[in-house]
DNA sequence: CACTTTGGATCACCGGGCGCT
DNA sequence: AAGCGCCCGGTGATCCAAAGT
């Protein structure tokens, strides 16, 4: 019965080794106050030598907090926007001392994302962030009235709000396509469903009408490069000289579409994409494109969970979007 | 003092209802033999008339087991392979009645690395998964000898075997080019401390001595874009007229230089890339590649684990890539 | 000597699981 | 077939003792 190769020692070990009662080695993990140093010192020379590490099943469950966020993805786990934004968020967690449980139901389905949903609660999680674009997604949540916090990100219509400003990217594609003196232009919109395609379509299109126009084709796709392919056949007839696609992986099928048809990026078409994805800028032509800081919003989404965790939920500021100009739009031919 | 809001019920209060000992609550919970089917019905009903779910932070000290896995990221979340395999490996373990606590340790450094090894293990988890293809951090997890099974995931040094057989990849690119007619042929590796980028270089190589010849050149990238399009500078001068590209980013960089270069793909250069992310089929030209099946990876990663688990390690064989021939591939001018 | 600060111990409890009866 | 009691490893409330002024 010797300690050496024994489950990991507890508090009363440590307890046992520094002569006082386990009590006090609590009260010296909880930084409690009215501890005599030199009894702070010999607990923690204890916990040092036994190499103690407290228990965190045990703490969760006489403090029924369990010091972990849950990060409820809806699928596109694949995909570089999400998939950074969680290193981003587990990174912030982690310097904050909470750990990171994942969930990503593989689908929107209601039953699947509120069973996800529910699979996080009953893990314990203390807050939960939602990688959860899509609109029904946010539906569900808001009408779960969940027992702990709910942070949606990649989420425009959420509250505290934390994402881009899709609107104002959506405007400055529009902008700098018009600014090239494109007059007919054209939308390969993301899907209907979520939040994020409907702020960058609208941004786009109210900036077309401040200027007393508005898009002479518009298309749908699903993020993928497939769909901005497809997408080029709805755009073929309208005759326009500039498009913008909700994604840079749509922009990438689009133009591989033109190029089977014949037609040159920049020279007969201009195209500018969104998200700015690693590689935008070795597509040919390099992608002018809008980008977004995906790592920044993960961050964020952790400050916001923590607070309202504490209870003082603060409303965050959207973040704002760039133009990044590369060589897929110029002017007009 | 009333039920309703208050927290969960407990496994006592499912008792006192049905009029049994919070025993034989936790006997039907577990399924136990010899249980009355009367009793049993009586608890069962109990529990969803209380909505009763157990807690796990209790059940998890009791048994000191805590049903969760954890998975470990270097680096590298963002990219789709890493992304994809751990999407597989969460829906997997959720299958299998486990949850997944994410640990992506900034570095690789050893310090760091430990240090998220470190937090997994505290954490309580059963069982890792290391998503770290890189070499030190596979011997970095070898000299630890943890107390729970670790299992590395494309790490193609590893043991169980748990990645695609990138020699193989290597090898069906050299085969390729070389049917084709190249005889010149050229290779961008990636980093050298990288298990899946060594095997690919040596499947190469070793493919090419088998038809007694050599790479012409040999440049070494980083896995991303940039790296490939600086790789360029390096093959320019070797006079070779095809190109393997340890991935599909860095593929994509070369044909991007190649092409400021005034050298068209496929016409004056072959490039064939190693993946198949979904994006290769619309880069213009369509990319040759090597396709690896990522979600088959993770779920096997997780089979594998909680055969280590339950103390019957079984060795897996390695999953075969497979070549996909696009446009970025013809034969020599 | 009464009245605070401090310092530390004792007890009950979180929600379940296991061995014995 | 099912109940009793203790244990898992921590935490908070309570209570007592030694100091300080």
């Amino acid at each position: 019965m010797n300690a050496s190769a024994k489950s990991s020692p507890s508090i009363r070990d440590v307890a046992k080794l520094a002569r006082v009662s386990h009590q006090t080695v609590s009260r010296v993990l909880n930084d409690h106050p009215y501890i005599r140093p030199a009894t702070r010192d010999r607990v923690l020379a204890a916990m040092a030598e036994l190499n103690y590490r407290p228990n965190r099943a045990a703490r969760t469950l006489a403090t029924s907090r369990s010091n972990t966020i849950g990060v409820l993805l809806t699928a596109s786990a694949s995909h570089y926007g999400p998939a950074s934004t969680i290193a981003a968020v587990e990174e912030a967690a982690r310097h904050r001392g909470y750990s990171v449980v994942l969930a990503s139901p593989g689908r929107v389905e209601e039953a699947e994302f509120s069973g996800a949903l529910d699979h996080l609660i009953h893990e314990g999680v203390d807050g939960i962030i939602a990688v959860a674009p899509q609109i029904r997604a946010a539906e569900a949540v808001a009408k779960l009235h969940n027992p702990v916090p709910v942070v949606m990100i990649q989420c425009d219509s959420g509250d505290p709000r934390l994402s881009v400003d899709n609107r104002v990217g959506g405007k400055l594609a529009a902008e700098h396509l018009w600014q090239l003196g494109h007059r007919r232009l054209a939308l390969v919109a993301g899907p209907e469903d979520w939040s994020e395609a409907t702020a960058r379509r609208h941004g786009f299109e109210d900036a077309l009408t401040a200027v007393g126009s508005r898009p002479v084709a518009v298309a749908q796709g699903d993020w993928s490069a497939d769909s901005g392919y497809r997408a080029f056949a709805h755009l073929r007839g309208s005759g326009c000289t500039g498009v913008f696609c909700a994604n840079d992986q749509m922009a990438l099928g689009l133009i591989h579409a033109a190029h089977d048809d014949g037609r040159a990026v920049p020279h007969d078409l201009s195209v500018i994409g969104f998200d700015d994805t690693p590689e935008t800028a070795h597509y040919l032509p390099p992608l002018t494109t809008i980008r977004q800081d995906f790592h920044m919003v993960g961050r964020r989404a952790v400050d916001s969970l923590l607070s309202a965790m504490h209870g003082t939920p603060k409303r965050g500021t959207l973040i704002h979007p760039k133009l990044v100009v590369r060589e897929s739009t110029s002017a007009p031919a």
